[in-house]
DNA sequence: TTCATGCGGATTTTT
DNA sequence: TCCGCATGAA
């Protein structure tokens, strides 16, 4: 069966599991995506189970991405033509039963996800409508509230309530719910809140589920949340076929409700469930791998998994500490020039990995100011982009004109003359009508009066009907772009972006737009809007560049990179200050570190720095607390001494501040083996740092004490 | 209604 | 630091 082949033997084991439920306990580097598609693979070729019948899920498109593309490549092309299994995240795959579900539920087929900047604009309305003020109540504190409710499938109802701030956030949770039927829509959380939903209410449609879909695997099962997981657990029923592959050190999404202890409830809800574990790693070396299990190890409750590997050790790991977040990008920027010059790794290899977006800023400069290329992951999500989100408010307002998040967004943009006061009325009168604020606009193009409202304003929104009545025919006859293009010059977007600030790029990114929707061609407005809202840009990782890759670490499970830089290893970055009163958090911040260790395939960089800005001001910062935690005789570097009373501090400004120039960077350490082409191999005596150029002196073997240009010397480091 | 200016405030991670 | 937001003037 060569289905197996290049397999180990645990793999093969979990790969041929018999049908039923099956777990796949594994850490990092394992293979666990590589088993969970051959186990797809094995159901169809082996086990000649029809591809419909199979259902795989993700909880990010990543993932999913991952997913399709191994899965592709196992099954070939003779599959191409028939019937596909389903892959992809639990969202998309839930949208879609709820579009095909539609008329069980309280929003029609039409319905429009709504964003996080959505689902906040409908806080603040919410709060409005209950004479709250949004001051004094966080519209995002109350938000994360009625997701984590959700998440859980807790109604309003039964929200306990035995605080101030838990009672507003039943109330406003309440209103809330209205207020997305009101608009046609539902949120991220309602795709999965709706569909347990439905099956709690007719057992016969969770029966027609569990018949289409027999066959389930599950990636990335220590992410699923409580919502996640009952879906599961209806579509699998009692005797399921089940295929479930975890790690439940990699959980990192609790902020989304992902609960690792699924995996407990797992084994306790399906007795007959078989274990396998995947211990081999095919990654890391065995020091990168030695200090990731120490940091997770100091993690209690926690089943301790010895990672191994027969990479060998490789190099240890290097440690440094920076003077400022601009000088450590700029010892990232050095050392990538140092690896690609010496040859020991390619541009593309390597990563640098951050806790928070922001963190790319100094780094994305100090390449900048080198001249060097880099690929950015996430950060400003092309989606997030105010000209971006106007045009798709627009598209969703013609495909459902009951958005009224998106009406209001997009009424006065460009300005046409109906600001917020207009807009009042219109809502006031439309709802005294009992139509929709889109409803009453399209009668005001047809000339109807309206005696509430002021003759000016009704002039305006006259005109804005008759535009917006356009496009309902328009949508209804041409293909995506088309409809893009008639809006885009109905409102002479062209002219209003480039009259204001960075006009080009803006419009740049409207163009992008136009033409990811010329990519879908004659498919419709909903997927389309779908697929905008549900699949973010995270995973729009040009391939074709080689340059270093710039990403957070949450966005990096998953990857490998032979090379990997963790900057920011402060205390308040990472960990990260948000998370250091909940031990659970605090843990999740570990599980973090130790995802960004095991991306790595030979060498590993951690930086941290003296000194940080954060909201402006610099602050001193402490080395983080993880640091304490790597085994001394896997390091190498430049740490001053951790434990900080003033003393340390102390040394370390005199350090820094007093001694000018500013410390050097090492790159080629004193006494370092290092081999040049002519000169043959020699010992560092010294390093130097020009403003662009790195002097290394070197005492050769052959031919004596030499001083050469880094960049131009081609030195190859010797262990 | 829009534009400008100032203020304060607030900072994670993704579907 | 920067951003969004509110407030005030034309």
């Amino acid at each position: 069966m060569d289905l197996l082949e290049g397999l180990n033997s645990q793999q093969r084991q979990a790969v041929t599991a018999p049908l039923g439920p099956a777990l796949v306990l594994a850490g990092p580097g394992s293979g666990k995506t590589r088993v969970l598609t051959h186990r797809l693979a094995y159901l169809i070729q082996e086990l000649a189970i029809r591809p419909e019948q199979i259902v795989a899920l993700t909880f990010t498109n990543k993932a999913a991405r991952e997913m399709e593309r191994r899965a592709a490549s196992l099954l070939g092309q003779q599959q191409s033509q028939g019937a596909q299994p389903r892959l992809g995240t639990f969202h998309a795959f839930f949208a879609r039963m709820l579009r095909i579900e539609a008329d069980r539920l309280p929003v029609s087929r039409d319905f429009v996800i709504f964003d996080e900047s959505d689902q906040l604009a409908l806080v603040r309305q919410a709060l409005k409508d209950l004479n709250l003020d949004p001051k004094q109540i966080q519209p995002g504190q109350v938000l994360g509230a009625i997701s984590r409710a959700k998440n859980e499938l807790i109604a309003p109802a039964a929200l306990t309530t035995d605080t101030y701030f838990t009672e507003i956030t039943r109330r406003v949770y309440e209103r809330y719910q209205e207020l997305l039927l009101v608009n046609n829509a539902l949120d991220f959380d309602d795709l999965l809140l709706w569909p347990n939903n439905l099956f709690g209410q007719d057992p016969s449609l969770v029966t027609a589920y569990r018949q289409r879909y027999p066959h389930l695997l599950v990636d990335e099962f220590q992410d699923t949340n409580t919502a996640q997981y009952l879906l599961l657990r209806s579509l699998a029923g009692d005797r399921p076929d089940l295929f479930v592959v975890a790690d439940p050190d990699q959980s990192i999404y609790r902020w989304r409700g992902a609960d690792y202890r699924n995996v407990h409830r797992l084994q306790k809800d399906y007795p007959a469930l078989m274990t396998y574990l995947l211990e081999q790693n095919y990654r890391s070396t065995q020091t990168i791998l030695d200090v990731a299990m120490a940091v997770i190890d100091r993690q209690p409750d926690r089943q301790r998994k010895r990672l191994f590997t027969d990479r060998g050790a490789g190099s240890l790991i290097q440690l440094h500490e920076s003077y400022d977040q601009d000088d450590e990008a700029q010892f990232v920027v050095e050392s990538i020039a140092m690896l690609t010059f010496s040859g020991e790794a390619d541009p593309g290899d390597v990563a640098v990995m951050y806790r928070t977006n922001a963190q790319s800023r100094s780094l994305e400069e100090a390449f900048f100011r080198a001249g060097l290329p880099y690929r950015l992951v996430g950060a400003q999500r092309f989606y997030g982009r105010k000209e971006v989100k106007d045009l798709i408010a627009y598209l969703r307002l013609i495909h459902n004109p009951a958005d009224r998040v998106s009406l209001e967004r997009v009424i006065n943009v460009p300005p046409r003359g109906i600001g917020a006061k207009s807009f009042e009325s219109l809502t006031a009168v439309a709802s005294s009508a009992g139509a929709s604020p889109a409803e009453l606009l399209l009668r005001l193009a047809r000339g109807e009066a309206s005696p509430d409202i002021p003759a000016r304003t009704i002039g305006a929104l006259a005109q804005f009907g008759q535009l917006f009545s356009g496009w309902l025919v328009v949508k209804e006859r041409e293909p995506l772009v088309g409809l893009v293009d008639r809006v885009l010059s109905d409102i002479a977007y062209r002219d209003y972006l480039l009259a204001g600030t960075g006009g080009e790029d803006r419009w740049a990114n409207a163009l992008e737009l136009r033409a990811a929707a010329e990519e879908f061609g004659t498919i419709g407005l909903t997927e389309f809007l779908q697929q905008v809202a549900l699949v973010s840009d995270q995973d729009t990782l040009t391939e074709t560049l080689n340059a270093p890759t710039l990403l957070t670490l949450h966005a990096a499970k998953g990857l490998e990179f032979p090379v990997v830089f963790i900057i920011g290893l402060d205390e308040g970055e990472l960990p990260h200050y948000r998370s250091q009163e909940d031990p659970e958090a605090l843990a999740e911040e570990r599980r973090l570190f130790y995802v960004g260790l095991t991306r790595a395939k030979d060498k590993v960089y951690l930086l941290r720095a003296f000194r940080r800005r954060v909201a402006g001001t610099s602050n001193l910062c402490e080395p983080s607390r993880f640091l304490e935690d790597l085994p001394a005789d896997r390091i190498e570097g430049d740490l001053l001494g951790l434990k900080t009373p003033e003393q340390a501090i102390y040394a370390r400004q005199t350090k820094w501040e007093d001694n000018s120039p500013r410390p050097s960077v090492p790159r080629y350490q004193v006494g370092m083996r290092v081999h040049h082409p002519t000169f043959g191999e020699g010992i560092v005596l010294e390093t130097q740092v020009d403003r662009d150029e790195v002097e290394v002196t070197i005492n050769f073997e052959a031919a004596g004490v030499k001083r050469v240009a880094a960049s131009l010397a081609n030195l190859d480091i010797r262990e």
